[in-house]
DNA sequence: CAGAAGATTGCAAACCGCTTGCATCCTCAT
DNA sequence: ATGAGGATGCAAGCGGTTTGCAATCTTCTG
């Protein structure tokens, strides 16, 4: 809901000019750039927080494709570092686009009665985390945090 | 794998004594006591690290119940506080005996190769989280975290 | 600009973890 | 010992996700 620093904010910029830039990264990846591929990085970029596919399968709306297309979507531009894949814990993989470049993240603040998502701060983790692999030898370090409550709408006064 | 210090070691007094105080706990929830109930906790008992419930069920050898049963009685048992929930993003919940009484948690790292577990010291986060939920107005707030890497075993040299 | 190679799609079936309805069985208070 | 109600086994079902296959589309090449 709340992307803070406007410096971290880049549009994306490989996936909103005309075509070229991401012809470019698809390319080096061997991806063909399809109608389904393009309007799902469309529905992508048109919202702030993450997305589950069946959100992003009514959100694509005439350009309506089959829903193994977008798993398989959404496997591919998450192995390419296009999207970031979030797991609220309901059952229900979601995905957003990436920051930016690189190993920028954030974490989830969630309403477990409206599903209201609040995007937190980037991330505090990865000192702690490194640490973390230092004493136990571990390489190829990552986590997965997230918060869940009840928002103040939904709160029963 | 390594339960930290010896004070938060609490064998699980509740259920290890013969039956009285278990019977006291269960009856006060108005449970019965029952042979997969019983083996059930049994195996949570003999191991350290959070078990699925495929993982239960094949430990439980000969006393073989329906895997119905163990999804029942894990959510009974969690609704009861003597187990834990965790969620290591592959699918499939994890159970761990209760540390004790009251909220404790920790958390965990995971080898994403050989699904090796180490049990992390007590959670930092309540703190963090407090904040969090008096910044955004939530209430009933909890979380989720756990680390993901390549153990030392694991790893090609 | 046609042709070819190979990635991508749609469809349907299958998978997997998990839940549920129902008849039967068992535990426990009396 | 008995009855009430929780617990179990079985089988069917559910939601999210994956996969095999044939048809289609994108892009490279000549």
């Amino acid at each position: 809901m709340s992307r803070p620093c406007p410096q971290h904010q880049h549009p994306h910029r490989l996936i909103q000019q005309p075509l070229s830039d991401l012809t470019d990264k698809l390319r080096r990846g061997e991806l063909k750039i399809t109608a389904p591929r393009q309007a799902i990085l469309d529905v992508l970029r048109k919202h702030a927080s993450p997305l589950t596919i069946k959100e992003i399968h009514t959100s694509l709306g005439k350009m309506d494709c089959d829903l193994a297309t977008i798993y398989r979507n959404m496997h591919t531009l998450e192995r390419m570092g296009l999207v970031r894949r979030y797991d609220f814990g309901d059952g229900a993989a979601r995905f957003e686009l990436s920051p930016e470049e690189g190993d920028a993240h954030h974490h989830h603040l969630v309403c477990k009665q409206c599903a209201r998502i609040i995007e937190l701060d980037d991330c505090f983790l990865s000192e702690f985390q490194d640490q973390l692999a230092r004493r136990h030898g571990f390489t190829k370090i990552s986590h997965r945090m997230e918060f869940f409550g009840i928002c103040p709408t939904c709160r029963v006064p």
